[in-house]
This record gives structure tokens, C-alpha cells and sequence, in this order.
DNA sequence: TTACACCTTTACGCAACGTGAAGGTCAATG
DNA sequence: CATTGACCTTCACGTTGCGTAAAGGTGTAA
């Protein structure tokens, strides 16, 4: 029995293109030409032409097919575990999404007050964050994945009213940091009330507390210049003033 | 505070080519060009960019991303229940494929006999079994959804074990259906003893038997050029035997 | 002025085809 | 025998979200 691309491919249940892509990338190529250079397909192609469906059917991607079809078949069972693999990442991935568009919808839905405008107005406290969250990437490089991870989680997962605390907080934590600097004293009781409210703050954005890297962020708030150009932005000193007060709160220094 | 691409890049963890990429799209445009043509962000540009990149983050397209952010607020819960609902089939879709190929893991590994190879081999058993199918979709236009569905699943669910047992039937089958052949009475024991043999096999691939679709598979029998060639391939007739056999045992005609 | 880091536009590449366009081939028909 | 209509062929652009050169202008510090 003889085919030509129309007829495999109405037998086949694809479409002409389809087969005369497979053959330009290789994967299915005709048995023979006629003399007018039509496609014509024997027995052995429609074989091929239904394992690259069944395969297909799993989700593989052509290249991946092509390696499974060409070589032997023990290569097909490691490839179908890989695969597997990769299918439970994406459906673990795909978790997380639908997790986090119904937090959203909730927070959108249930209270309208904190509406998108608001979530994501003040360009300065989203700069922090942004910095705590790249420092919590370094952060996780040096102790581990987890002590920072998810803190991205951690924001959606917040509610209105966590994120007013969070405001409320993130102020509290600036009036006082201003006043503990004016004493001039990282050790005053101002100061380490700073450094406290600094450790409550980091909270909301990561998942476990450690003192090492609560006092490693403090270190780079003094050597990344936007952390301190933050800081310093009302009164220039206080990154470091903030540092040593961590420094202290945390034991790092005498 | 105004930014250069590559600044507004880094702080956003971005490329500077997505940058470029958003503004010829529209969807994030530089607050100004400078003298030189150099692009420069301003404030609500890296508020909008954080809107981009968390709609991004729940898996938003682009396109769906500036309808969301251009118009009102009241579009976003809208379109997150959307595309919570595309998330979810989208992970029922995963799940299938998960399902599959554990099922393909299970035949390839349990049972080496059962190797590609012999599942796919025999060009005529599975030019039936795609006839089988494709009928089975006009049937299921017919009949509804529900008398063929997942023909492919049932398929794939397939044991060794019912792998052998059909291997089997379809022989019993055809030898019965010979010898009934020379009969030439439709009607006698072996004919329809072939007609019972012949639901048997189609159980293999239809979840639910239902009399009409049998007949009517035996009419398709008859019209198809495919079908009828290949139950002739031995003696002429036999496609129209066999129709006249199950339209007897389905009490379709006398 | 030389170096070097930054900026610009243009454009190909990726996956797996869909969808024309422009033009030959084959069989049946008037 | 010419025409019709259904087939076949090879380009080649469009899809999504950028990565990755390439070729060339700009800014600034030494």
C-alpha cells in the first residue's frame, strides 16, 4: 500500500503541512519520490508515523522523538521517565500558579480597598523590598534555600490586614531608626529597638529568622550603594548606624 | 529618579532587550528619550513594569497583560478567574499525560515483551484500530460523546495481559469468521457466534456496547473501501457477511 | 585621544506548524 | 484535445517572548 501526503494524512489524522514538515526536519521522511517529486509513503512510514503520534500524544517535543525513534528502545523508557519528571515539575509549577491567582482574586475581590494602585504604589518601600529579595537570593546561596525562600509567596500570601501591619510597621521602623540615629549610639535602647523592629519587619519577608543573616543584610546595606543611598537619604550615616545596631543586636560584634 | 535601560534592567531583574521588547510592543514605553535617543524610565514606568512582571509571574501573555493594565481594575478579577480556569484544564491536561506515561512506563518496564516494536507492529491490525477509531468519532457525533469516548485511553490503560487477550480475540475472530464464511448463512451458530466474538473485540476499544452503534459500525464495514479491502484481503464477501451477521445479531434485521 | 562601558537599530533564531501564494500534475469530462 | 478541478510542489511570512550577535553612535574618565 502505497500513500500519498493526503492520504497518510487523512489516514493519520494530521495535516498535509504536518507531514511535509516532518520531512523537511527529518523525522518522517517519504519512502520514495514519483517522477512528478510527490511524496509517496509505504508501510514503514506509517509505522514511524504512528509511534511519532504516540509519543506525541505524551508531550513530547519532535526532537526528543526523534532521538527516542532513532535509537534503540531501552532509550525510550529513560526518556519516558525524564519526561515524567518534567510533567510533575510543570504540574507543580502550575500549582503554584493557580495558588497565587486565587490569592490575588481574593485580595482583589474580598477587600476593594487594596486595590491594585495601592498594592503597588510607593516606589521607595518596593525598592527595599525588591533589595531584601535579592539579597535574600544571596543570602540563600550562602545558608541554604531555606531560610529565604518563598519570601515572593510570603507577599502574596498576605492579607489586607497583614499588609497594614506591614505599613504600619515599615513606618514605626523609620520614625525610630531617625530618633536612634540622633543619639549617635548603636548600643542606646533606641537603637536596639530598632534593630528589633528591623527583625519583625524582615519577617514578613522571610520564612525562617537567623541571626547570621539578619547580620549579613546588615552588612550590605553599608556595601550596596542604593541600600544606603535608602538609608541615608534624610541623614547620611544611618546605614551604617543601622549595621552596627544589627551588629550588636544580633552578637556579631562585642 | 529617572533610569537608563540597564538600570531600570537590574533593578528589576530583567533584560535589557525585554525592555526594548516592551516598549516596541507598547506595553511599557520610556517616560522620554534623551538627546542622544537613549531611553529614560521615570517613576511610573517602574511601577508599571512591576505590574507587568507580576501578572507575569501568574503566567499572564503579554497581550492579556496590557489589557489588564491599560484599562480598568475591574477587568483584572475578571480576567484572573479566566485564566485561573485555563490554569486548571491546563493541569487536568498535565495530569492526563502524567497518567499516560506512567501507564506507557508500566508496559515498556513490567513487561519487556511487550516492547515498541511489537506494539506497534502489524500495519493491519492498526489500520483496523484507526478505522475503529475514526468511526468511532463519527459514531460519537451519532450517538454522543459518551459511547466511544476515550477509545485511546482504554487503549492505553491496557494491560500486557489484555494486550495478550485481544491479540488473541482478534485471532479467534478472524478464523471464526472464515470458517463462518463458507457457511454463507449469516445466520447460522458460527456466524453469529462471530458476531459475539466481533462485540467482544470492540469492547476492547468502546466503553460503553450499545447495539445501534454495532450495526452501524458493521454498515461502515461495508462502505469503507479500507474496511471492506481488508476483511476481502482472503475471500471477497466476507465485509458483507460479517455486516449481515452482526445486523442479525443486533436484531437489526430479521 | 584613547579606552571602555554604555546606548541605539536591525535582524536571525527558537517550536510546530497554519495559512496563503504561485505554479506544476493527473484524471475525468465536454 | 482542451479544460476543469483536485491534487501535488516549493517558498515564505506569522505566531510568542525574548536571546544573541552585529554594526555603529555616545559618555566619561584617565
Amino acid at each position: 500500500m502505497e500513500y500519498t501526503v493526503q492520504k497518510l494524512a487523512l489516514l493519520a489524522g494530521v495535516s498535509t503541512r504536518t507531514l511535509r514538515y516532518y520531512d523537511t526536519i527529518g523525522i518522517l521522511k517519504p519512502a520514495k519520490m514519483n517522477s512528478s517529486g510527490y511524496r509517496i509513503y509505504g508501510q514503514a512510514e506509517v509505522d514511524r508515523l504512528q509511534q511519532i503520534l504516540f509519543y506525541k500524544e505524551l508531550g513530547f517535543n519532535l526532537v526528543k522523538i526523534k532521538e527516542i525513534i532513532t535509537s534503540p528502545a531501552f532509550n525510550a523508557v529513560i526518556a519516558l521517565k525524564e519526561h515524567r519528571e518534567q510533567l510533575l515539575s510543570k504540574r507543580s509549577q502550575i500549582d503554584q500558579l493557580i495558588h497565587n491567582v486565587e490569592k490575588t482574586i481574593a485580595s482583589n475581590e474580598g477587600r476593594m480597598k487594596m486595590t491594585n494602585q495601592e498594592k503597588f504604589e510607593g516606589f521607595k518601600q518596593k525598592l527595599i523590598r525588591d533589595n531584601e529579595k535579592k539579597y535574600g537570593n544571596e543570602i540563600r546561596e550562602k545558608y541554604g534555600d531555606d531560610i529565604v525562600d518563598q519570601s515572593n509567596q510570603k507577599f502574596l500570601d498576605m492579607t489586607k490586614e497583614k499588609h497594614d501591619e506591614l505599613s504600619k510597621l515599615t513606618e514605626e521602623l523609620n520614625t525610630t531608626l531617625e530618633a536612634a540615629y540622633k543619639t549617635g549610639d548603636p548600643s542606646s535602647d533606641i537603637a536596639q529597638k530598632t534593630a528589633d523592629l528591623h527583625k519583625q519587619w524582615l519577617m514578613y519577608y522571610w520564612k525562617e529568622y537567623n541571626e547570621e543573616a539578619h547580620s549579613g543584610l546588615a552588612d550590605m546595606y553599608v556595601d550596596d550603594d542604593r541600600f544606603t543611598a535608602y538609608y541615608d537619604k534624610n541623614q547620611p550615616g544611618t546605614a551604617k548606624f543601622l549595621r552596627d545596631a544589627i551588629h550588636i543586636y544580633t552578637g556579631k560584634k562585642q
